[in-house]
RNA sequence: GGCGACAUAGCCAAGUGGUAAGGCAAAGGUCUGCAACACCUCUAUCACCAGUUCAAAUCUGGUUGUCGCCUCCA
């Protein structure tokens, strides 16, 4: 299994610290509101990556944080006039349902930073004693030119970043590129006490030690969106080493970013959704299949087209292994003949093709047409013939792959209403006399209430709209 | 200014040295009472220029264009 990591710029073969074990921290949203799409799609890439580990049978130990104090999430409680809490409490819950349609795994450990902030004290007070930080009337700052390594990931050097200066360097800072681990307290905003006065942790200090109290000091994977890299993983890598004396993570992964109709989504552009609103559109496994035809580091556009586009692709899926079901439910032979099996042997060979191209830094796009080459196999090498251990093979394997990508493919049974049910029955009877003019009322009103019926080879098939 | 990414058919998108996967859309056909589903057929010399090589979308140099990070941001 090969990954990019972003630190050495180069694709590695991934060897974990403990072997068959794998320490992985994602960096989780900051809760002030809906997650946007944007926030989706490390979710889900990473969520892939983790399945894929995981049915390559490591044990992986998945920690990703909820950023519960923050700027935005203060002012949005002050707008509201309610406590700051209430609001990360809120978007913490929204964003699980989110996930779950979005059918990502909940992590082994979800943080919160709020409830972390011993340990937060205990890393800044390390930092001062090994001379990595100071203090300055309640604000503590990262000392960045005393760790060597400062800008190894996101390959910047001080001199240059210093060289393009910028504005409102806070005076008192011994160096424009320090960073704050601990700020003071402002009226009506939620605080801690600490050694240097009451206040709230930096943004970067949360992540350093959640990793370390969840995962260790090293970890094999830390993973976000690449925008990231600079400065929020530069300045964890910083913290962590340099409190720790060791090296942080192992390998760094980053997703692209997910523009909309070619420009970055925004507030002010109004090309801003949260998955909330696609799901009001579209089955959000629509939005997961989406994410995975393109490879997670390329950047990837969203548009109402490609939304439709995907949801015809996944459509195509789906529909074999309806079809898989329905002849299975009606096939007569249960034990596979031997041309059966030789089939069996040469649609396997669509997984090994999946494989390797998960095996290539998760190439998702490729494992997906390894699926689809699967389908377009089992669509024409099945009939009312076969047997079922045949028709049950293929529906595993075609199912087994698409778990692997968090793809539902088993509807769950849904039970038709007994008038709904009479009704399919009237419209056979219908056909049989060749009233096509009632058969067709009856489809009608079928797909009046979300019901569209298919006579398809394996017999009359509905499935919703 | 610094760092970096990308440019493949109408659209999306794999492919990093041996002569272009897959999906969507469109078109024609088979099947079907019709529709839908399914199946068959059909669509590219890979931004441009130069070079390396027996051989390049794939390597090197250059040109043009698009984009990201350097500031909160997935």
């Amino acid at each position: 299994m090969k990954l990019y990591n972003t630190l050495t710029r180069k694709k590695e073969e991934f060897v974990p610290i403990e072997e068959g074990k794998v320490r992985m921290y994602v960096c989780g949203p900051t809760v002030y509101n809906f997650i946007h799409i944007g926030n989706a799609r490390p979710m889900i890439m990473f969520d892939t990556v983790r399945r894929y580990m995981e049915y390559k049978g490591l044990k992986v130990n998945y920690v990703s944080n909820f950023t519960d104090v923050d700027d935005k999430i203060i002012k949005k409680a002050i707008e509201e006039g309610v406590p700051a809490s209430e609001i990360s409490t809120r978007f913490i819950a929204e964003c699980k349902k989110d996930m779950d349609s979005l059918n990502v795994l909940p992590a082994t450990t979800h943080p919160l930073a709020t409830e972390e902030i011993g340990g937060m004290l205990d890393m800044i007070g390390t930092l001062i004693e090994k001379g990595y930080a100071y203090a300055i009337d309640g604000t503590v700052y990262f000392r960045t030119k005393k760790f060597d390594d400062y800008g190894k990931l996101s390959k910047k050097n001080l001199d240059e970043l210093e060289a393009g200066k910028r504005i409102a360097v806070e005076a008192q800072k011994e160096d424009e590129m320090d960073f704050v681990l601990w700020k003071p307290k402002k009226d009506g905003e939620p605080f801690w006490e600490s050694p240097w006065g009451n206040g709230r942790p930096g943004w970067h200090i949360e992540c350093s030690v959640m990793s370390k109290k969840y995962l260790g000091e090293e970890i094999d994977i830390h993973a976000g969106g690449e925008d990231l890299i600079f400065p929020h993983h530069e300045n964890e890598i910083a913290q962590s080493e340099a409190c720790n004396g060791k090296n942080f993570s192992k390998y760094w992964l980053h997703n692209g970013f997910l523009n909309i109709d070619n420009r970055k989504m925004s507030k002010s552009l109004g090309n801003f959704f949260t998955v909330r609103e696609i799901g009001e559109k579209y089955d959000l496994q629509v939005l997961r299949f989406f994410m995975l035809s393109a490879h997670y580091r390329s950047p990837i556009n969203f548009s109402a087209d490609l939304m439709e586009a995907s949801k015809s692709g996944l459509d195509r899926i789906l529909t074999a292994v309806d079809n898989l079901k329905h002849l299975s439910g009606a096939s007569n032979t249960n034990d596979k003949t031997e041309e059966e099996n030789a089939n069996l042997k040469l649609a396997s060979e669509f997984t090994d093709k999946f494989e390797a191209a998960m095996d290539d830094d998760f190439n998702t796009a490729d494992a997906v047409s390894s699926i689809f080459e699967l389908v377009k196999f089992t669509n024409t090498n099945t009939s009312a013939e076969n047997s079922k251990e045949y028709l049950d093979g293929l529906f595993n394997q075609i199912k087994m792959l698409c778990d692997i990508l968090g793809v539902i493919v088993d509807k769950e049974a849904i039970i038709l209403a007994e008038d709904i049910e009479k009704l399919i029955e009237e419209r056979q009877l219908a056909r049989k006399s060749k009233n096509f003019a009632r058969s067709d009322e009856i489809r009608d009103e079928l797909l009046a209430k979300g019901i569209v019926l298919e006579d398809t080879r394996e017999g009359v098939k509905w499935k919703k709209a």
